[in-house]
DNA sequence: GACTTATTTAAGTCATTGCTTCATTATTGA
DNA sequence: TCAATAATGAAGCAATGACTTAAATAAGTC
């Protein structure tokens, strides 16, 4: 997958945000987002789509854009790999602290001397 | 956050999963798991580093790596504003389809006239 | 103090990327 | 059919990024 290299361009993700917010809406739409030249947008487009960010159908003229979420959802698993991770390591220190709580509780006699 | 940027080349995912898996590593031992130069590894860590992705201690001549996961955790956020935005369409959906349901079960005959 | 190990910095090269302008394709409507 | 609209494709250019080798910094060891 090469989303990561899609939504590191700030204009992509920006363009991402956008349809999130509407839905759909057609290249030109988009465009008007912006500053930047059509085919610069239209550029970025065609990225989001090769990293099937985007899905696009054909209306007359136009191309309507919408988000397809399922990168998206591989992206969210791979992120919750790092942060599930270092939870489940502080999870587990709660329970080595609570073990050792209760030892101490139980028999805090022997700790002192 | 240019946790984006960052986490677009391939070889920085690569030393935060190996951060993951071990916990800790020096930049040695994140050098040894690839085939380019140090320079070039201790130039992805900069990245990182700048990033806040990994955190650093001093160990004698060594530097000891480790993930930081706030910036991981913000970029779950990010994308959950994304597959969430998904998901509740989809229940906004079966919440129609429900009600429309239960309106057929209760005046079949009207509909079908 | 010189030597080795660990890591980074500096400088140069080559490939990639994002923007621009100009040209092209596709579709609608006069 | 011709002009207008919507979008993309092509070519050129400047900036960025990733790699290399060589040099510098830092800390432990003899």
């Amino acid at each position: 997958m090469d989303t990561f290299a899609a939504l590191a361009e700030p204009t992509r993700r920006t363009i991402l945000e956008m349809l999130r917010r509407s839905g759909t809406l057609s290249a030109s739409d988009i465009c008007r987002g912006f500053t930047t030249s059509p085919p610069s947008i239209s550029q970025h487009l065609k990225v989001l789509r090769e990293a099937k960010l985007v899905r696009v159908e054909k209306r007359a003229q136009q191309r309507i854009y919408a988000i397809n979420p399922e990168p998206l959802r591989e992206l969210e698993r791979w992120v919750q790999r790092f942060t599930e991770e270092v939870d489940e390591r502080f999870r587990r220190l709660d329970d080595v602290l609570e073990i050792e709580k209760q030892r101490l509780a139980e028999a805090p006699r022997e700790e002192t001397h």
